[in-house]
DNA sequence: ACATTTATTATGTAGAACATAACTACTAAT
DNA sequence: ATTAGTAGTTATGTTCTACATAATAAATGT
């Protein structure tokens, strides 16, 4: 094995110009609204083409950091979280660790927000689940039964009053689908429903719930235990 | 205001490559290591130039979905979910409510491990989670304090076993120094500390564990409860 | 059969050219 | 003088061509 050799950096241009940009605007401390240079005058103090300089700035446009607008330039702009996540969020090319991973941050976050329920619920909201949860007793259609399934916990995230949160989760869904499905499992149901639950939210205390929800959920930790290392 | 007026695809040509793409891999339902057409094949199959192509591949090299190798051609892989995550996480650029939210999201995952904890927590753990705690108390720095806090809450998550959880937490972080500064707070713990949790987690029950982290994160829900529109 | 050399191929990079939209400034008409 | 219209300018959007480069395959010679 040679020794002292730099593996030089196998990093096409278009990378290191994306790296180069990204300490750019950090160190200029660029705020959304903000001007960019031109992408000759960025080309040019770079040392590297036009053409190069566009494929850098494109990842940044998908991203939503940086917006374009003729004649007038490019400038700075508040990127879409989560939308960029769900760019990256397709279960069919990710490997199998990473999406036992999301299952179980999906789990624990379903556990997490019961804090923020309590903070957040209203009387509408919890009429609302109640009528999710009973519409669900009376379907026979199993394709409507999961549907409605995840109708109901797409509703509690939406009485958290975080939007972020509620986007988030709805992009773990395929997640938690498809780990279902690659174990050819039936989705089991804990010994508390929906409709348990609701009552909780109803009269219980947040204690009350913390636990109905773990019942609730108790099949797919004890699926996480099983898988445990 | 005029009605039933499109607004037409501004979008550029790049960014509908991107969609064509992508609906491309869904439909041939791609897996990692699959080729990809050369890039003249996409640019004639699509009517664009190469050049427009390559924008939209760069988009999908960034993601981590493409990869491409000289001669060989291009090939599907899997993408880092985390580490795309990494790429627009950044405080400066985010608009307030989403900082906001994010801060939420971190509160409900440090309230959701704990179930994940109690299944994957060893001796072991415990022995270093104690050690950090015990360090953090001898600690007279603030910075120094600070940097322990972060040790303490990252070694949670790492003894999730679940190394995207933590990586995502450890993206929280600056989210969460950020919001804690822009108020111009100091940080306040809770009633109960780093060496009360320990002792739980070695002792006691989730249930204490649960009632136990939510004490020490009660300052930081309080800020939730005051904000609440 | 093996090593060496020679094509071949697809990506990587560069440069020029023109289209296009948006903004500016000038001009002409009432 | 105000307005409408026109021409000019500028930075992004798109295309095309050319060549460099690395990895692979084919051909060649010993």
């Amino acid at each position: 094995m040679v020794n002292g050799i730099k593996p030089i950096s196998s990093r096409s241009m278009a990378e290191r110009v994306e790296i180069s940009l990204r300490e750019y605007f950090a160190q200029k401390s660029f705020k959304p609204g903000d001007p960019l240079p031109t992408e000759l005058e960025l080309a040019a103090a770079l040392g590297v083409s036009r053409n190069v300089v566009r494929e850098a700035l494109s990842r940044f446009k998908m991203l939503g950091i940086v917006e374009a607008k003729k004649k007038s330039g490019m400038v700075i702009s508040n990127p879409d979280i989560v939308g960029t996540f769900e760019k990256v969020m397709t279960p069919e090319i990710m490997d199998e660790t990473t999406l036992q991973d999301l299952f179980e941050l999906r789990l624990a976050l379903e556990m997490g927000i019961a804090d923020l329920l309590y903070i957040h619920k209203t009387e509408k909201d919890l009429d609302e689940l109640e009528e999710i949860a009973a519409r669900e007793m009376k379907e026979k259609d199993n394709n409507f039964r999961i549907s409605n399934e995840i109708a109901f916990h797409s509703k509690l995230y939406e009485m958290t009053g975080n939007n972020t949160l509620k986007r988030f989760q709805s992009l773990l869904l395929p997640i938690f689908g498809y780990v279902i499905k690659l174990e050819k499992k039936k989705v089991i149901s804990g010994k508390v429903t929906h409709q348990d639950l609701v009552k909780i939210l109803r009269k219980g205390t947040v204690e009350d719930f913390k636990e109905g929800m773990l019942s609730h959920l108790q099949p797919h930790f004890d699926r996480v235990k099983s898988f445990k290392k």
